[in-house]
DNA sequence: CTGAAAGCGCTTACAG
DNA sequence: CTGAAAGCGCTTACAG
């Protein structure tokens, strides 16, 4: 591996220019920087970048910081990281997996001076990372957010998206509109900010059109489907829409419902908030989905945190996504309100 | 910051002291060491990593290379990233996640300097990555294999696994099976080693039981299931039992079968190979899966890449873990093997 | 068992 | 416009 020295000497300069055509930090006559570049093509010559980072003192490396705890399947995180990685590339920055299992660690991990700033996904509403972050000095963004809004963050907007939610069921019909979500035995899932501004969200929706707010939290699974179907039939019969946030329940819910006599969409109409095309395909009738802006959020969160250690002030940037409305088969008028099938029975027909 | 400089001077002893107390590399007096110990304490020294590296012309970073185009989800692949990610933490590296377009962009990265090694996700039967890493002098490792298997690898034993299946359907009574698998326009489904070594496996088997080969390739999602189901029953339907490659199709399947008149599994079997049981809760009915080892395959592949780092020799070392079978609801007898219902209609009955 | 010193490959004021 | 030189914070023969 040839080194700046190699190249200096080969093109008969002094490192210093080299380092300064490599950088493009300081102006160099044209035929100088000519003899530099040749000599770096001839030698192949690649920065090394842990030699740049200790002189520097900036390692062009930042950590995506995930829980352990959650990995959750879920095409809306793959697509996120997988943005985030591609984001952090497109500008000179390389990703880092960081799993981590509490703040402590994490301090740990950040005091190494391995990275230049963090990215934290799966922010719970209380997350201790989010405190330890703002003690220390590390720069770092909030894919999420927390209670506290003042910090910045970039999230989807729950609000903007439950209304679409509602908008589409109320304009098929619905009235009585209940929220399936997520729960665990850790208490992790409901304190995630999707799982709490949703509910925030549905219940001050229903309150302002004078609804009855019915919420069930199951476990993401198929169980947990089944299970949410049989407790709709017992704590909420009229229930003839369902607001998901609970994608890995989807077709154990859907197959609960059938087995209790209630079909998709005839009897009930579902809404699959904050997920995506692919796992709303995986169920049948294919799901009505509020596509999660997965890649803009992950592109948006390594942009704030890079723009920031680029010395950009984002202390006050706050962006919120709406998740996107993808009409499945899963939604359709409820069964009063859709007109009866055959002209016979067309009220007040001929 | 504490530097190993500052932990020096406050225990009275020389920087080379700390370094050899910090990494245990020398043996130093007890008494001198537990003056050392206090001092990091007190100084809540942690050593720079960046300078470790330059010094020490290992970094402990390893990359995990994968390929942008096949962002496929899956959880498969997202538990083999964690798993990955966590084996190289407890053994004191740290995975950064490279996205990848090809093996030139690939060697560029490479050369940085950056990390010691890399691992290879989503290999292809014919991957140029692997053709420059073995002429490169970067220290590697395969999650999957190429067509050139004396290169050491990690990876599910298809031949298994395709043998497990097929007991499995054999002893429930079937004889016609099709295997159903992936396909996308680029052609990159096609090669990756997977589909082709199942595909082999399947054909290897039918033919050592005298029965017909039926390979149906679709596209991974909804549309593609149910064209699978169509083909089927124009191409080939004698066929009683599938093997399902391509789990995004599953949904579509079990529906175009039905739409078909055909449900699963009383009509049709289906086992979904190299999948995770999240995936085939997904599907209702929940499949038979033969769950992939992703978990053992991120931990062995990152432990190979390791050992190699470390000077353990693994240039001998392929290993092979096969699938799971987890019975779900997809897999029942085929219809003319099953017993009638009542006993009116036992044969040979009173 | 401990230390002085060279060196890893760069960046960056500073001087000219 | 170009260069000499200090310095980033460690590791590692080598010497004692």
């Amino acid at each position: 591996m040839a080194t700046m020295q190699d190249v200096a000497d080969r093109a008969g300069v002094s490192i210093a220019t080299v380092s300064y055509v490599v950088n493009g930090t300081k102006n160099v006559s044209p035929p100088t920087r000519a003899r530099i570049e040749a000599a770096m093509d001839e030698l192949r010559y690649r920065r090394n970048v842990v030699a740049r980072a200790l002189a520097s003192s900036r390692t062009h490396i930042v950590a995506l910081l995930h829980p352990v705890l959650g990995n959750r399947l879920g095409g809306t995180v793959m697509g996120f990281v997988i943005a985030a990685s591609n984001g952090a590339r497109a500008r000179g920055y390389d990703l880092v997996l960081w799993p981590v299992e509490d703040e402590e660690q994490m301090s740990h991990l950040l005091a190494g001076g391995l990275v230049d700033g963090a990215l934290l996904m799966e922010v719970r509403v209380h997350d201790p990372r989010v405190d330890e972050l703002v003690t220390s000095s590390v720069p770092f963004a909030l894919i999420g957010r927390t209670h506290d809004e003042t910090l910045p963050f970039v999230d989807i907007d729950f609000a903007a998206t439950i209304d679409t939610a509602m908008r589409h069921l109320t304009d098929l019909g619905h009235q009585a509109i209940a929220l399936v979500d997520g729960n665990d035995e850790t208490g992790w899932v409901a304190d995630l900010g999707p799982t709490v501004r949703t509910e925030a969200a549905y219940r001050e929706h229903m309150t302002a059109v004078g609804g009855r707010s019915v919420v069930i939290s199951v476990p993401p699974n198929a169980a947990g489907g089944i299970e949410a179907a049989r407790r709709l039939r017992d704590e909420a019969p009229e229930v003839t829409a369902i607001l998901l946030m609970n994608e890995q329940a989807a077709t154990g819910l859907v197959r609960g419902l059938r087995e209790l006599g209630r079909s998709v969409p005839s009897d009930v109409s579902i809404v699959a908030v904050s997920s995506s095309i692919e796992m709303g395909e995986m169920v049948d009738p294919v799901l009505t989905v509020l596509e999660a802006p997965a890649r803009e959020l992950g592109q948006l969160g390594i942009d704030a945190l890079i723009d920031q250690l680029e010395g950009v002030d984002t202390s006050r940037r706050q962006v919120l996504l709406p998740c996107t409305l993808v009409l499945g088969e899963s939604t359709a008028p409820p069964p009063r309100a859709r007109p009866p099938a055959g002209p016979a029975a067309r009220p007040g027909g001929h």
